[in-house]
DNA sequence: CCGAACCCTTAACAATTGTTAATGGAGGAA
DNA sequence: TTCCTCCATTAACAATTGTTAAGGGTTCGG
């Protein structure tokens, strides 16, 4: 369905004007995929293969360490998600990626992005626009970890993601901050008590 | 010279092949400068014009805060290097470039790196390669950041940076770990103490 | 409807880091 | 050389976070 492409193409003309053949052969190469909720789509040990553009839900990439799962970013509708580091070297990743809501994907698979890069060689431009985003994303938050105090963080993380604490539980929030849970919600009361006053 | 760009093709020849017409066309753009130690090159408030290549020396990325100079990467020779933030998006940046050493630099400016887009289309390959590869990196980092302390952090610093501990001061690669030098201190005198062991 | 699993919160204590300040050494400038 | 600045280390104390454990609420499946 065309419908299923609507955000997709919305995000890809603030990137690069495409024509309809180019937009044709994209939704060939494109296909629609329902996840339920806790799928996991990329094992850590093995190679991701595919790329997914969220058209609705959340997925999480996240680590495993001692038996415990730490969250390295959290994936919003409308954007593009994979085991970026396994799916671009195609060699098996430390990451694992899942879907924390029942969701609605777009999927290409690695040989399919190469025809893509050779069939619609605006591709380049597209994906090298992304990857400089993603850049600038993940400098973004690494500045948090440099700048802010875990509070300042949280404050930081209310403030542009206020939907999330109410979609997805604490604990996965907390790793994301680098934080425990016990600390994130000793953080969460100052916070309140501070706001009476 | 042409001895100035040994590396330089060196490294954008593993991302992707260029002609001899071509390879002059960037010989063209890029311009050779010799830059002392503790230059800053980007001012925060003020827009990053230009992208560098590190024939020789070392730069510095970094953040204010409370007038204090926080760390923010570490760029070593046959590298680019810039504030890609305030570059990519030609828009004031939070960040200061610095020379560490005295330096040989690749220098192109946000003008001629639209022309070159222009003259070279391959060059939208070999920047999204080398805006994935930082992406990778960033990620790499923030993983150190989500799953180690910063004993741990000390210590793969050293284990891939042994020459950086002599290169520069220890406080730059205090605040890049995320902690104090007083902090650091600490950890190199309990890392010595297990060695003894 | 009930039990089990999951999860947020709270408490108490341990461990680590941050803060402030002092010391002494190294390196650059005049 | 001598002075001065910068810097690494150390100590003492404060503040914060981590750890462990317990209680109670919610959700989900049988």
């Amino acid at each position: 369905m065309t419908s299923d492409f609507i955000h997709f193409f919305q995000l890809l003309d603030t990137l690069s004007e495409l024509n309809e053949a180019e937009k044709k052969i994209m939704k060939t190469l494109f296909s629609f995929r329902y996840v339920p909720k806790k799928t996991i789509l990329t094992q850590a040990g093995e190679t991701a293969h595919e790329l997914y553009f969220i058209n609705k839900g959340l997925l999480r990439l996240y680590y495993r360490k001692d038996g415990e799962e730490i969250t390295a970013y959290i994936f919003r509708e409308h954007l593009f998600a994979s085991s970026y580091d396994s799916f671009l070297k195609q060699e098996p990743g430390i990451q694992y990626l899942e879907t924390l809501e029942d969701c609605q994907l777009l999927v290409i698979n690695y040989r399919q992005m190469q025809e893509l890069y050779q069939t619609v060689p605006k591709m380049h431009i597209i994906t090298r626009k992304i990857a400089e985003q993603r850049f600038i994303n993940a400098q973004q938050i690494l500045s948090s970890f440099l700048l802010d105090s875990p509070e300042e963080r949280y404050a930081k993380f209310e403030q542009s993601n206020k939907d999330l604490l109410h979609r997805i539980p604490h604990h996965i929030i907390a790793s994301y901050l680098g934080i425990t849970p016990v600390s994130m919600s000793r953080i969460r009361k100052r916070r309140i008590e501070q706001q009476r006053k």
